[in-house]
DNA sequence: GATTTAAGTTCTACCATCAAACTTATCTGA
DNA sequence: TCAGATAAGTTTGATGGTAGAACTTAAATC
């Protein structure tokens, strides 16, 4: 899902990845004006345009008459620093804060509304109950809630919206089904208003966590961007990042975590297999096997099993097996050995870790060279809304171009 | 492995897709030259210069003055085509006979060289058994080997030349580890001679049968271009093509199949796992559960089942099972629903598709909606040979300029 | 206050593409 | 047989974006 478009330097390629269009003048001015967006929004200090050049290999002259482009239409904002050294003093630039993408965001228990901006800041929140009723009055309230918001973002530019959904998305706009919501075929940017005349994009939640999780800043890498993303709540499910890019697979339903098997013998799922993660690793299972109610397995099962609760403590190694063996799996498969885990089991992480990795060390065929690494997920349960603010955000950035004045004579 | 780069249209990505360089006048002119070579490529039908540009979004002086330099320097051809109407008649251009590209094979019984031209064609092959000795021997003997097929290739341009091994291959270069060739960390283009004072470029051999099948001629994408290929010889090994891409994973050891958990509380594997699909689907596995000779396997084993034969439908069974257990766990996991069965398993492919595609109906979450698909892989051992020689070929359609003489003033 | 240093600007040259007119080669039909 | 239609390919000058080098600006240093 979240379909990340592989965002190519200028003009459109095929999905093997060669360019099925040619180039013109305007596209290299366009490619160079995202380029220049990306280098300020990835560097941890402001660069100068003298900097710019430098990193790009462009003169200084075109990196400057192109940062005067994007300072003037906003994108890019100038900074001062405060002097190091001779010479005429840098103008840095910073991505631009006017600059903010609504990131919406519907679950089975809330709504809620979020507002970041290119900086990756949060500018506004806002959540309300889900409302009673079909996919269209759901919409038709999530839509109200971002009316609202908006309304508190007077002399920003709004570059867009975008949704996050518990369920299959297709080509960025198409909820195929969420079995939690009930829903299926649904057009979710129909029922949504647009944004600058721009159609609300559509992400798969978990895959919007993945996005965060793998670039915290919009249009900067976090540490790690290479990573299995595995999110229990009610149920189990997960993201593949690969070099910073969401996995989404053939219909945009890849990181379906939850049903890898971890024993053929195991309990029946009612996905019609047997012995499923989500059968181990779901909140119902952990409920069941600890004792505990479901609403405080992810506070108190890990501290009871360190202090000796038999059933919790046993609930826990059940945990850590299934998932051992599950993400065993994953890891050999996609090669990637890097695995964040979120939901409850970001906060049974550090009462995990040490067995989790244990087990993965022996299950995982290039553990001996390259030690699985394992880590908790941010601690926001709204990161969701986050993620789909930032799949704007990121097409901002990928071509700033199409929020230029187009000055022609 | 394999590492299939992001190729874009002008300019370097960032491993997220990104531009990090900026792109000059000359990269337009680059990124059009290999927009072009891939349109002819792709094509079915010989396009002329005026149906490329008219496809590719150029104008006819455009286009014309591109293929000419391209034909001028031997990358593309050009043919005549019976009139089929009124006007000036096309001159169509098809991908140049004289680009050659050297594909060499090293495998666990023999060495093998092939010649492949940019149409995709078999010009010359020659195999020899495997040398005695140390990789440094036996890449000695590779050599020699590839030299004695250049031999015959007089008047033709060749392009380099490409290397698939049965191992763990980083960076294109690097084996890192070859555990059925003993073999660790060995710098392979070292020991070969550089092909127009180009190194050899190095892939893991699984990945590059995947190449062949997903691309059966250079630049022209096949049926499918998602599928995971499971390999069955003595070991169980794959590669997952996502996009007609392979993936490689972080560091280039992505695929193993073989290696993901059936049952837990199955018999132990030499990884220091227990489960293990090759301890179910491996030659050793089959030759011990059916009784056959592990020579007869591939060939025997299916039509012995059929015959009635009760060992053999057992192994078949077991064999079926399992596959359906590791396969249906990549598949929900990568999203894609397309599974090619190479190696032995291709020749037993009549005889588990039922079967298998029953039991995978039954695991994967998305086949309700998206049946999977089975497909027996290509009949040729040697297609490592031909991925090798690929991975080559498409690098000049990815960059023809590097071959075009740069003529200024 | 002269000198050094480096950022940012201005100007001309260059080069790849575009647009439109032009040439070439074949078919069509009287 | 030959003019007309049709479409491929070519030539010409214009356009637009970057390169290169000289220039201006603003601060630190001595």
């Amino acid at each position: 899902m979240t379909a990340q478009q592989p965002a190519t330097a200028a003009g459109q390629t095929s999905p093997r990845g060669r360019a099925t269009v040619a180039v013109r003048q305007s596209s290299l001015r366009e490619s160079n004006l995202a380029a220049l967006v990306a280098a300020v929004c990835a560097s941890e200090v402001p660069p100068s345009r003298a900097d710019l050049a430098a990193s790009l290999g462009i003169t200084r002259a075109t990196a400057s008459r192109l940062a005067d482009e994007l300072v003037e239409a906003g994108l890019l904002d100038e900074v001062t620093r405060e002097q190091v050294g001779p010479g005429r003093p840098a103008r840095p630039l910073v991505p631009g804060e006017r600059v903010v993408a609504l990131g919406l965001s519907v679950d089975v228990d809330q709504l809620l509304v979020r507002a970041v901006d290119l900086r990756g800041r949060l500018v506004a929140e806002r959540a309300a109950p889900l409302p009673e009723g079909d996919a269209g009055a759901v919409l038709a309230g999530l839509a109200e809630l971002a009316r609202s918001v908006r309304q508190g973002l007077r002399g920003r530019i709004v570059v867009g919206s975008g949704v996050a959904v518990p369920g299959v998305v297709a080509d960025r706009r198409l909820l195929v089904r969420a079995p939690n919501l009930g829903w299926s075929e649904v057009d979710v940017p129909a029922h949504l208003p647009t944004v600058s005349g721009r159609r609300a994009v559509v992400g798969n939640e978990a895959d919007l966590a993945a996005v965060v999780e793998a670039e915290p800043v919009p249009g900067r890498a976090g540490p790690w961007s290479d990573f299995v993303h595995v999110t229990a709540r009610v149920g189990v499910g997960g993201a593949v990042v690969s070099g910073g890019q969401v996995v989404v697979g053939e219909h945009g339903a890849a990181g379906e975590l939850g049903h890898v098997c971890v024993d053929p013998h195991g309990p029946r799922c009612p996905c019609g297999s047997t012995g499923c993660l989500e059968r181990y690793a779901g909140l119902e299972a952990l409920a069941a096997a600890s004792g505990l109610a479901p609403e405080r397995v992810a506070t108190d099962l890990g501290v009871r099993a360190a202090e000796g609760d038999p059933r919790c403590a046993e609930a826990l190694a059940i945990l850590s097996w299934s998932l051992s063996i599950a993400l065993a799996s994953v890891v050999n498969v996609v090669g990637i050995s890097s695995v964040v885990l979120g939901g409850h089991l970001a906060q049974l992480e550090p009462f995990l870790h040490d067995d989790l990795a244990h087990r993965l060390q022996q299950r995982v065929l290039g553990s001996r060279w390259d030690p699985v690494r394992l880590r908790p997920a941010l601690a926001d349960p709204g990161v969701a809304a986050t993620g789909a603010a930032f799949l704007v955000l990121e097409d901002v950035i990928t071509s700033p171009a199409t929020w230029l004045p187009t000055v022609r004579g």
